[in-house]
DNA sequence: TTAATTTATTTTGCATGCAAAGTAAATTAA
DNA sequence: TTAATTTACTTTGCATGCAAAATAAATTAA
C-alpha cells in the first residue's frame, strides 16, 4: 500500500475536515445573527473599512467573485448594507453598511471568544505557531498560482 | 476597532483560505483523473479498504452523508464502483470498487507528489509540526461537538 | 473616432456541505 | 406479536465555490 495515498498522510484532507468544522462550530453562533458564515467574513471586512468596492472585498475575503454577488445581494436584502453604482465609473459597485449593519457588529463581539472557549486545548503558544505555518503554507500557494498563469 | 473582529486574525478564515486553494490545486491534477476533490478523498478510502459499509466511508472520510450518496451515485455512473445491497442486513449498502476503480489508483499514484511540490518552501519539520497541530485542532472540535449534545 | 480589448460584476451550470424530512428495514418494548 | 423506536441511507432545499459565458462600461489601438 503506498503510503502517500493514504488518506491519513493527506494535508489537504485535515484542511478539508478542519474549514468544514470551523464552518459547522460557527453555525449555531452565527444562526443568531441571521448569517452564514461566508455573510460573516464579508461583514467582519466592511466592519474594519466599509464603503469599499466589491473588488477590494473579494481581495480581502478571498471569497470567489460569483458567490459574492449573492452574498451581498442577501446581506442587502436582510437590510445590513447597501450596493450603489460609483459616479466616476459605472463598472464599479459599492458596498456600505446600513446603520442595521453597523449595530450588528456589537452582537458579532463575542463570537470570536465564544468559537476560542470551544477551541480550549490549544495553548497560546500553539496558536500563534499553527497561525504563522498557515501563513506561511498560504504564502506557497499564492505562488504556486502565480507560476501556473 | 476591536481587534477580535478583524479579518487577519481569524484563524477560521486561514483554514477557509487554505481548504479552497487546496482544493483549487488539486482540481487540474484531478481533472485529468475524471474525477473531484470529494471523489477523490472516497476513492483514497476505497483504495485503503475496498468493500466496505456507507457508514464506514463517512467516517473515515468525513464527507456528508447526503453527499456522498451523490458522489457515490456518480463514481458509480463513471464505471469506478458498485454499490450493492448487503444480504444480511437489507439497510446497509456495500461499496465496491470495479476494474476499473482499481486501475484508476496507479494514475493517481504520483497526484500526492505532484501536489507537494507546489508546497516547496515548507520544510519536512514545518509540515510535521503543522500536521500535528492541526490533529490536535481536530481533537478540540471532537471534544466540542461532543459537549453540544 | 471606430474597433478591439480590458475591466468590474453578474449569471449559469455543476458539485458539494449541511440540516431536516422521508424511507425502508431491523430491533426493542409492551 | 404488534407498536414504538432506532438505523442506514436517500432526498430536498438552501448556500456556497468555481469555471466559464455573458454584460456593460472604460480604455486603448488603429
Amino acid at each position: 500500500m503506498s503510503e502517500l495515498l493514504k488518506l491519513e498522510n493527506q494535508l489537504c484532507h485535515r484542511f478539508y475536515t478542519l474549514s468544514n468544522a470551523f464552518t459547522r462550530a460557527y453555525r449555531p453562533l452565527l444562526k443568531a445573527l441571521d448569517i452564514t458564515y461566508p455573510q460573516y467574513v464579508t461583514l467582519m471586512a466592511l466592519w474594519e473599512t466599509d464603503n469599499v468596492t466589491i473588488a477590494e472585498l473579494l481581495d480581502k475575503t478571498a471569497i470567489d467573485g460569483g458567490a459574492m454577488s449573492l452574498i451581498l445581494k442577501k446581506l442587502e436584502d436582510k437590510g445590513f448594507l447597501m450596493i450603489t453604482k460609483d459616479k466616476t465609473d459605472k463598472r464599479v459597485k459599492r458596498v456600505q453598511l446600513t446603520k442595521a449593519g453597523k449595530e450588528k457588529k456589537a452582537l458579532a463581539e463575542d463570537v470570536p471568544a465564544q468559537m476560542l472557549c470551544k477551541l480550549d486545548g490549544m495553548t497560546t503558544e500553539e496558536s500563534r505557531t499553527l497561525r504563522d505555518l498557515l501563513d506561511k503554507l498560504g504564502g506557497c500557494f499564492e505562488s504556486a498560482e502565480r507560476e501556473s498563469l
